[in-house]
DNA sequence: GTCCAGGTCGCGC
DNA sequence: GCGCGACATGGA
C-alpha cells in the first residue's frame, strides 16, 4: 500500500472543522468524520478508475492556513492523478472561494445576528457537481435518515472498491448508475421513483447530451442558470437552489419544511409562512441570502 | 392503518 | 400562472 501527504494552502479566513462538518454531506457516504483523528476521509474513484482514500485534516502551520490530504493507494500516483485529487480537495472544501464580503456583511448589517464563526461559511462539496446533484436529489420528500440510507446503499451496490478493503467503496461514477438502469436502482437502493431521475442524469452524462464541467465553470447569471438546472428531471425550485450553493451562488433560498419551519418558528410565531414571505426576510442579503439563512441562529 | 419526510411532476383550470 | 393528487420508501 502507497501513502503520500500533499499540502493545500488557503489565502483567506479557513477553518478545516468547521469546513467540513457544515452541513449534512459530511453524513453522507462515502464521506467519514473521525471523531478521535479530527479528519475528514473519502474513498474516491479517479478518472483512470484508480480508488484512493483520501485523509483531509487541518495544517498546523501557524502563519498560512493549510490543509492535510493524505493519500493512500493500491499502486503509485501519477502527476495527473495528484492534479485531479488537488482539484477535488479544493472543491470540496471550497479553498478558492472568497467570502469576505459576506463576512463584511456579518459584521455589521443592522439587525442581524448571524453565528458564523472565522473562518467558517464553506460548505463542504463533493469533489464532482456530478456526485453533489444526486446527493441533492436524494434529500427532496424524504427524512435525513432516508438520505442517508440511501447514499449508502448507492454507494455500497454501484461504487468501485478500494484494494482490499470490499466494503471501501467510492461514489459511483455516471457509468456505473446508467449501465445499472433505473430498475436495478429501484430494486437495489432505495431510492423509490427518484430512481428515474437520478438514471436520467447519469445518462444524459454518459451519452454527452449534459455537460456539468460547463455549468460548473459557467460566467452565466445565476437566473440563467437556475433556469438550466431547473430542467433536469427531479430538479424543483429547492433543488435548484440547493445546486446553485453547491456551485458557489447563493442568492436563491432553497425553500423546503426545514426552512419553513425555522423560519415559522423565528419571525413569525409558529404561523404557516407563505414562499414569498420567506423570499422578502432573506433578500436584505442580495447574493449571500442561502448562507444568511444557513447560519442564523434559533430563535 | 395513517401520516409525513430538508419536493417534484403532470394535470386541469 | 396556481392548486391538486400521485409518487417510493421507511419510521413514528
Amino acid at each position: 500500500m502507497f501513502s503520500i501527504v500533499f499540502q493545500e494552502h488557503v489565502s483567506s479566513t479557513f477553518d478545516f472543522e468547521l469546513t467540513a462538518r457544515s452541513h449534512g454531506w459530511v453524513a453522507l457516504r462515502p464521506f467519514q468524520w473521525t471523531e478521535a483523528g479530527r479528519e475528514l476521509c473519502r474513498i474516491q474513484r479517479l478518472r483512470g478508475g484508480q480508488v484512493v482514500r483520501l485523509k483531509m485534516r487541518a495544517g498546523n502551520d501557524e502563519h498560512v492556513a493549510c490543509v492535510h490530504i493524505t493519500v493512500e493507494s493500491g499502486a503509485p500516483l501519477g502527476a495527473s492523478e495528484e492534479v485531479e485529487i488537488r482539484q477535488g480537495a479544493r472543491r470540496m472544501l471550497r479553498l478558492d472561494e472568497d467570502l469576505s464580503e459576506f463576512y463584511g456583511l456579518c459584521q455589521d448589517f443592522d439587525g442581524w445576528n448571524l453565528k458564523l464563526a472565522p473562518g467558517g461559511g464553506r460548505l463542504l462539496r463533493c469533489p464532482t457537481l456530478f456526485e453533489d446533484i444526486v446527493y441533492t436529489l436524494c434529500t427532496t420528500n424524504i427524512s435525513w435518515s432516508g438520505t442517508i440510507r440511501m447514499v449508502d446503499r448507492l454507494v455500497a451496490k454501484l461504487g468501485d472498491s478500494f484494494p482490499e478493503h470490499a466494503t471501501w467503496r467510492a461514489f459511483p461514477t455516471p457509468q456505473a448508475i446508467a449501465s445499472a438502469g433505473p430498475g436495478f436502482l429501484k430494486n437495489e437502493t432505495g431510492l423509490g421513483y427518484r430512481s428515474e431521475y437520478v438514471w436520467e442524469l447519469a445518462s444524459t452524462i454518459v451519452e454527452g447530451r449534459l455537460d456539468l464541467q460547463a455549468i460548473e465553470n459557467s460566467e452565466k447569471p445565476s437566473d440563467v442558470l437556475f433556469r438550466e438546472i431547473r430542467q433536469l428531471k427531479g430538479v424543483g425550485s429547492y433543488a435548484a437552489a440547493t445546486i446553485l450553493m453547491l456551485l458557489g451562488r447563493y442568492e436563491y433560498l432553497a425553500i423546503d419544511s426545514e426552512l419553513r419551519a425555522f423560519a415559522s418558528k423565528k419571525y413569525f410565531q409558529g404561523e404557516p409562512v407563505a414562499d414569498a414571505q420567506l423570499q422578502a426576510l432573506y433578500a436584505p442579503w442580495g447574493k449571500w441570502q442561502y448562507l444568511a439563512y444557513w447560519f442564523d441562529p434559533p430563535a
